[in-house]
DNA sequence: ATACCAATTTGGTCAGACCAATCAGGTCTA
DNA sequence: TAGACCTGATTGGTCTGACCAAATTGGTAT
């Protein structure tokens, strides 16, 4: 599965990422890196592709040069939410906060111009979540489908590539936290907002609607900020005992 | 600049943009391509190796597969755009959309934990915007300033890294239609949500910059339609022309 | 100090080859 | 007949070595 482009890439990318090389800088040569990994140049330039297609570096005669961070490509978040032991709290709530937007879109763009059967579709996969004597695994798996449904009935391609693209390294970056976060999931509080999505589906209630997502954006994101917290908290102890 | 593997690549992008190969089906084997493009092998590899990271195939051992376009990278919008002669008006809608919010969300970031330095610096550049003796390209070069700016300054990468990628290729498809803008273009409406953006950045009021983005954010999208649908019009009396 | 020029470096392309994983078709078995 | 199984052909992945054109670099002459 997992070819040798792919290792040298990985650690190129996680040399630009880590800001070994400043803006504007040299990358070696593809000669240099062919020395370097022990691998022929058309693995090297398979990994040099894919650096310029994550627009982390420009290629052309005479060398490749890096790019500032600002210009890469939205998938580059995947790479830098893999950096590390945990993924970066900041990125984590810039990504909740554009994933609930993006779905907001959508749904707003459904009860806009969806048909009947759409919107009760939608009601459908809603039902779910409003029983509140429903477990965490399958309120959490609820709410994903719920999500998809939404972004592919609404037929918005953009916002469906960017909540794929975001979520895709998110669902497993979020892992070694997700431990934490039974403990301060408030289901109560999510079948409320369930049920309000509900009624703002039936009445195609556009203000209603984005009111909840609104509210529902501040809970989720406080809720996984928790969680990191928590685990951020349970790595630290981890070194502390470490260092003693 | 521009090498044979994206002359090949450009072609593959098109047949599978446009159709011609459905979701899961094989594409041509890269020996295959080799003898339809006349070219060596490696620019076939280069090739398909971007193909897959826009992740519109799937490449094994035993062929290449196409992927359904809601599995793609966002960077396929731009060669969406970049299809036929005028830009798609779904799609150049879920854009503007999209992109405003972003520019929304980076904009209440920097209102709830930018400093006073960052707000001032946002209002020095939406001043110009509050002249409505501007003419209509100073005015779109310092409502482009403007975002820039805010997606910089509120250092939200996520947000920073879409606009970009949908900004980037809309802005040479839009071209076309650039002409037909001016004759719908109203300035004045432009310039008050300008003041009231000064006003909410002023007072650090985060629902009233919701408020005026929300409002320009229809006024862009109906601007753009509207400029779009003449752009349209006048293909379609051009193909007539060439009908008879 | 500047402008210019030539040698070197670098990416881009090409040719031909081998390997391992996969696939397709036929064979054998139940 | 329907299924499992085996085998050869196909395919992507990797490798070697080479040539060209553009860009860089460093020296030279002004």
């Amino acid at each position: 599965m997992t070819g040798k482009h792919n290792t040298i890439s990985a650690e190129l990318i996680e040399d630009i990422l880590s800001g070994r090389y400043r803006e504007g800088e040299r990358l070696p040569s593809e000669r240099d890196l062919v020395t370097r990994f022990a691998v022929n140049r058309g693995a090297v330039r398979e990994a040099m592709k894919q650096l310029e297609q994550l627009r982390l570096t420009t290629i052309g005669p005479g060398g490749a040069r890096v790019n500032g961070l600002g210009e890469a490509s939205l998938d580059v978040v995947g790479h830098l939410m893999a950096r590390g032991d945990l993924p970066d709290a900041s990125l984590t709530d810039q990504i909740l906060t554009v994933v609930n937007s993006m779905v907001s879109i959508a749904a707003e763009g459904t009860i806009a111009n969806g048909s009947d059967e759409d919107i009760h579709e939608l009601r459908r996969l809603v039902k779910p979540l409003t029983h509140s004597d429903i477990d965490e695994d399958s309120h959490q798996a609820a709410r994903f489908e719920l999500m998809q449904a939404i972004m592919r009935i609404s037929g918005n391609l953009v916002c469906q590539l960017i909540s794929r693209t975001l979520l895709e390294q998110f669902g497993s970056s979020l892992k070694p936290i997700k431990a934490h976060s039974r403990s301060v999931l408030d289901i109560d509080a999510y079948t409320n907002y369930a049920r309000q999505l509900d009624r703002a589906l039936a009445e195609r209630d556009s203000l209603a609607l984005r009111a909840t997502f609104e509210a529902f954006s501040k809970l989720n994101r406080a809720t996984v900020m928790q969680a990191f917290n928590a685990a951020q908290s349970s790595v630290d102890s981890k070194q502390s005992k470490v260092i003693l």
